[in-house]
DNA sequence: CCCAAGACCTGGCGGC
DNA sequence: TGCCGCCAGGTCTTGG
C-alpha cells in the first residue's frame, strides 16, 4: 500500500499526538509480522516519552532516548490515532496507549509490514543502511542519478524502484514518474540520456510532492492517522490505466510486467 | 557486483 | 452461491 507519499502522510498525522508524550502499554495481539516484534516491546517503552517521529524512505521511526521503534507498513499497513477505544478489528495488531488516553494503533492486513525496536542508531540497522538518498532531498540529483545510471542494464522502472538508488519510489510513482518524463520503463537505465536523468529526477519530485499534497494515494484501503482516504488517485495518469485512451496523446495506454509488477506507459508520449 | 525470481500473507475480484 | 486462479501500494532472500 504505502509509497512515500502514504507514510508521509501518516507520519504527518501520527506526529503532534506522539510528540513528548509518554507510552503507558503496548499491547500485541498478533505479533507475526515481517518479523517478529520484539517479545519485550512492551517493557522496553512503557514509561519512557516520545522524543520525536521521523521517516526514512518508507521506514517510520519513533525514537526515545534509550532506543527507537522502527515501523514498516509493507503492502497493506496503517498507523491511527484512536480518540477513544474502538474495539479491535482481525487485523489491528498493535495498540500503543498514550498517556494522553489517546492509542496508537498499527493495522496491516497482510503483515508484510514491522514494528521492530532498536537500540542505538536505527539509520545503521541492516534494513535501512545502506540506502539511497531521500528523493525530495538536494542529495537526489540529476548529477547522483546520472552516475548511478551508468553501466546498468536494468530496466529504468526497477531501477528507480530500487531503494538504494533512491527510496520511496513504489510502483504507483515510478509509473507516474516515467510518463511525465517521457520515458518509457522498459529502457534500460544505463541507456538513458543525460536530458531524459535531469527529466526523471524533476518528475519523481514532482509526482511525490504532488501526492503529498493530496494526502497520498488511495486504492483500495489506504486511510491515513484520521481514517481518512487519500486523493491524489484522482490525479493518476497511467497506474491503473492500461487499455484507457492517453490523457495527453490519442494513443492507448499499454500495459506489460517488468519484474513481476504492472507496468503501464504511453507508446505515444514516452520514449 | 548485478540481476531475476521466489518468498512472505490476506483479501477482493472476475470467470466458470 | 461457490470455488479457483490471479492480482495487489514492499522488500528481503536466494541463486545464477
Amino acid at each position: 500500500m504505502p509509497e512515500l507519499p502514504e507514510v508521509e502522510t501518516t507520519l504527518r498525522g501520527i506526529s503532534p499526538f506522539l510528540q513528548q508524550q509518554r507510552i503507558e502499554s503496548v499491547s500485541v495481539r498478533n505479533g507475526n509480522l515481517r518479523w517478529p516484534v520484539p517479545a519485550d516491546i512492551s517493557s522496553r517503552l512503557r514509561g519512557h516519552t516520545v522524543l520525536r517521529v521521523r521517516r526514512r524512505g518508507k521506514y517510520l521511526l519513533i525514537d526515545f532516548s534509550h532506543g527507537s521503534a522502527v515501523i514498516h507498513l509493507g503492502m497493506s499497513g496503517s498507523l491511527r490515532i484512536l480518540t477513544e477505544n474502538a474495539a479491535p478489528g482481525k487485523h489491528d495488531h498493535i495498540d500503543v496507549m498514550l498517556g494522553s488516553g489517546h492509542v496508537l494503533r498499527y493495522t496491516d492486513p497482510r503483515r508484510f509490514g514491522c514494528f521492530l525496536w532498536c537500540e542505538g542508531d536505527p539509520l545503521s540497522m541492516p534494513q535501512l543502511a545502506g540506502m539511497g538518498p531521500e528523493p525530495l532531498s538536494p542529495e537526489f540529483n540529476a548529477d547522483y542519478m546520472w552516475q548511478q545510471s551508468r553501466g546498468r542494464k536494468v530496466a529504468v522502472k526497477q531501477w528507480l524502484m530500487n531503494g538504494a538508488v533512491v527510496v520511496g519510489v513504489g510502483n504507483i510513482y515510478a509509473n507516474e514518474a516515467l510518463f511525465m518524463a517521457g520515458v518509457r520503463p522498459q529502457r534500460p537505465a544505463g541507456r538513458l540520456k543525460r536530458v531524459e536523468v535531469e527529466r526523471l529526477v524533476e518528475a519523481v519530485r514532482a509526482v511525490l510532492a504532488r501526492a503529498i499534497e493530496q494526502g497520498g494515494t488511495t486504492l483500495r484501503d489506504f486511510v491515513n492517522s484520521d481514517g481518512k482516504p487519500g486523493y491524489f488517485a484522482q490525479e493518476l495518469a497511467v497506474y491503473g490505466r492500461g487499455g484507457e485512451v492517453c490523457g495527453r496523446c490519442d494513443s492507448r495506454l499499454k500495459e506489460l510486467r517488468l519484474g513481476q509488477r504492472s507496468t503501464v506507459f504511453c507508446p505515444g508520449c514516452q520514449v
